[in-house]
Formats: structure tokens, C-alpha cells, sequence
DNA sequence: CGCCCCCTCGCTATTTCTGGGGAGGAAGAT
DNA sequence: ATCTTCCTCCCCAGAAATAGCGAGGGGGCG
């Protein structure tokens, strides 16, 4: 086994991060998730987004079987390597996670089934508008062996995951962020109260304003945001970043 | 000036990596970020946590007139640096943000004034329940020197912010308070609903239960998230990452 | 000079949300 | 076996938001 003979290897991460930047497709990260987890001498690698309605999207060189029978049994919402990195930000190792849970151990089991290895490593990434994505390393070996391998080669896994997000969120299908015009400094203020919880009486108080003028303002700002009510404007406002709270 | 002399030396990366793993609180941290910003010979560097709340918190090597001032003044809202970093995942040029909003020139200029330096280099972060940071430089130079040293060290300065980010989430002041009331599958639900523009009744009839369930969740999970109103709770469900839109 | 956008204010009527109250069943955890 | 959490349903009165109609002053731009 090869385990880690990348690692400290600074001119191959530089020609491997290189090949991230110029890909073109998820084929071609599909391609260097092969190629990595070769160079890694590891039995899996994966990249794994996980949106919040619970589709997912991604590349690796897990099974398609496998893949199928967890989108199937709906284990991404027991997965204690999902649930645990949703709860951390820094890189985790499978072990520490908790399987104490009746569907957790049942899906390691199922796991460990259809070969996916007792050792695991996963890294949370986290982009704009709450996206979430894993990019998990797992193996079979002793603890020992993987100890080392984890922390040999953590900072450059950390690095490989945060530019194969990068490269990923480019590919993301159907996000594409309607060219809102932009809203004007008051209606700016007013939803930006309303966003931290006060009526419409108490923002136009805290503007000096009369409630209708800052009713004028919720409305146009609703207008340009597309949206079909206060709590929605507020929510596209806030997903946009045209406002911050 | 020695504007990125650390570059390529992997070894000075190791040390101060190990150092800020063993951080044991903000002063450390202030300490390190100080010694960083003499190694890598630029003006300013500083880790900039934006809270949900809209509270700061964070170290750094600007003056404390400065941060005052930012404060005060609510730069928070119009700084194109934070609002641009908000909507992207990879590090960011200042140069490629938008400034051209009024206010936003307004900063800028006040900024310089304050000898902030007229480069700048942030990289967003991100961790869990919508935790939202930045790791910041800032210097005086012209355009080619900027470049060249963002490109020579874009990676190092990644996998610092990064280290730097973890610590922070450790020594966060109410890291457990209220964040740990999670909602439940169904509260979930019924806010994403609420969040993209259904009224309550068009909601329940979604999910297919009765407005008044509905309503009950959508209370529920109000008073998880200490929200004075449901607009309130969207906006603080999205900003910690509950539920995203 | 218009045109357009921003800021400010007023009125009415209808619909929707809020904030209490209570109640039963199912599932999982201790 | 009990306890907690979750899901589901119901009533009511008052507060708040929505939709539509208005008006006028100020500033920038072609």
C-alpha cells in the first residue's frame, strides 16, 4: 500500500491544484478524483454536495450502487459523517464521529458491506447561500496507519478539498443569480431592520420616518427583489448578501 | 520592503501552524497574527468575525481609532470587501470588488485615511450554524507587486485562515448558548416554505396538514431561534444555516 | 427642460399573522 | 416504563401586513 507517498510532495500538490483551476467540467474533476485517489494510494475519494432539499451532486469513486442504495435508504440525513461535519469546521476523522445511533450503525454496516472501508476522513466545506459540501477520504486499514496518513497529509487535503469546491461551485447547475437591481440606501435600512425583527412601526420609528413611507420602502424593495412578500424580500435580500445581519 | 519573503518556505508554514494550533486565546492570537504580518512584511492583517447579530469580534493589526471608527460609522453594511466575500467562496483581490456604490467610496477613502493601503486580500470563511469570518491583508504598493505576492502565497495564506478560523470557532464567547436549539424536520420544512414566499395557508397546504400545524411549527421554531417575529426567524434560520433558500 | 429615481407623507379595506389557550397519538431515549 | 420530543388538530381576539389609490419636493442626466 501506498498511503500517503504524495505527502510533502509541495511540486505534485502544485501540479495537482493547477489541474483543478484549468478543469473545465465535473468530467474532468471526476477524472482528477480518480487520479488523486490513486496517488493517494486510498480505496475512496469523494466530493459530495449536499443540498439543503436533500438532492445530491458530486463525484468520486464510490460505486454507482452504492451511491444509489444511500440516495435510496435516505441515509444522508443519519449519515454521522454528514450530520457530524455539519456541526464542525474543521477536517474530521470518521471514528471520532458518533455512531451510537440505531441508523447510524446500521448504515456503517451497510458500508462496510459494499466496501467502502473502516477509515474515514472528511473535510466540511461551506460556500455562499449555505451551501455545504464533504470531500471524504476512506480506506481500509488499522488505526495506526490511517493516524498517520490523516496527519501527514491533512493540510494538503484541506487545500485540495478548498479548491475542489471552488472548481465545483462554478459547475453548480441552476444558480444563476438574476441580475437584481440594486436597492436603494433607505430600502437598504428598512429591510435590514426588519430583518433583525422589528415591525414595520418600530423600523420607521428607528429611521425617523412615518410607517407608510417605510411601507413604501418594503414594497419597492420587494419589487426589485422579485418577492412575493416581506418574509421572502427579507430571505432573498439576505441570500443575495444585498443586506447583511 | 520584504513583501512576501516566507514564500515557498514550507517549513516556516509547519511552525506557525503548529504554534497556532496551541493557541489558547484571542491574546495568542493577536500575538501571532502580529508576528504574520511582520513575516509577510504587509501593512495590516487581521481576522474579522462577523457575527449574526451584527456584533465584531476578532484581532488584528489596524489601528483601534480605525476599528472604532468602522463600527460606528456601520461600515459593516456597505464594506464592499465584506459584502463581495459574502457571496463568494475563493479569496478575493480587493481591486475586483465593487466600489463604485457611493458609500462604498466613501470607506475607501476614509480608509486610506487611516492608512489601511490601497491593496487588500481577504478570504471569506465559513463555519458552522452560519458562522461567517474574514481573514484580511492590507497594503501599500502597486498593482504588480500586489499580484505577485497574492499569487505566490494564495495557498499558505488559505491554509492559515483556515487554522486561524478554527481556533477562533474554539475560543468563541457564546459558542453554545441558544445555537444548540435545532429545529426539527418539519419546523425546517415550514420555514424554507415561509422563506422562498409561501403564506402560511399555501404552506400547509404543501406540506399537506392544516394551517393552524403549520403555525404551530412555524412558532416553534420561533421560539428556538429567539425571534420576535416570523420574518425574524427567516432571517436568523438562514444566517445560521438552518434552512437555505 | 423633461425624465427618472429617491425620499417623504396620507387614506381605506381586506387579508394575514400573532399569541395565548388546550389535546391526543406515535416514536425514541433513559 | 416513563419521559420527552415530535406531529397533528382546534378556537379566538387583537395586531400587523398587504393592495390599491393618491401627492409633492429634490437631485441627477441627456
Amino acid at each position: 500500500m501506498a498511503l500517503g507517498f504524495l505527502s510533502g510532495n509541495a511540486l505534485r500538490l502544485d501540479g495537482l491544484i493547477e489541474r483543478l483551476e484549468s478543469a473545465e467540467g465535473l468530467e474532468d474533476l471526476q477524472i482528477l478524483i480518480e487520479e488523486l485517489r490513486d496517488s493517494y494510494g486510498v480505496d475512496h475519494i469523494v466530493y459530495h454536495w449536499v443540498n439543503s432539499n436533500g438532492e445530491q451532486y458530486g463525484c468520486g469513486t464510490y460505486d454507482l450502487e452504492w451511491v444509489n442504495r444511500y440516495v435510496e435508504k435516505g441515509y444522508l440525513r443519519v449519515d454521522p459523517v454528514v450530520v457530524g461535519c455539519y456541526q464542525r469546521f474543521h477536517p474530521v476523522d470518521w471514528k471520532r464521529l458518533d455512531w451510537s445511533g440505531k441508523a447510524a450503525r446500521a448504515l456503517m454496516q451497510d458500508a462496510i458491506a459494499y466496501g467502502i472501508g473502516n477509515q474515514g476522513f472528511s473535510i466540511p466545506l461551506r460556500g455562499p447561500n449555505g451551501q455545504f459540501a464533504l470531500f471524504s477520504l476512506s480506506h481500509n486499514c488499522n488505526d495506526t496507519e490511517w493516524e498517520d496518513f490523516t496527519v501527514t497529509n491533512r493540510r494538503d487535503l484541506i487545500l485540495i478539498a478548498h479548491y475542489f469546491n471552488q472548481k465545483a461551485l462554478e459547475f453548480e447547475p441552476g444558480r444563476t443569480p438574476e441580475a437584481s437591481q440594486s436597492l436603494s440606501p433607505r430600502e437598504i435600512e428598512a429591510m435590514t431592520l426588519l430583518a433583525v425583527g422589528y415591525s414595520r412601526a418600530q423600523a420607521a420609528d428607528t429611521l425617523s420616518i412615518s410607517e407608510h413611507t417605510l411601507r413604501v420602502y418594503v414594497e419597492s424593495a420587494r419589487h426589485k427583489l422579485g418577492a412575493l412578500n416581506t418574509t421572502h424580500a427579507v430571505a432573498r435580500a439576505l441570500s443575495r448578501g444585498v443586506i447583511v445581519v
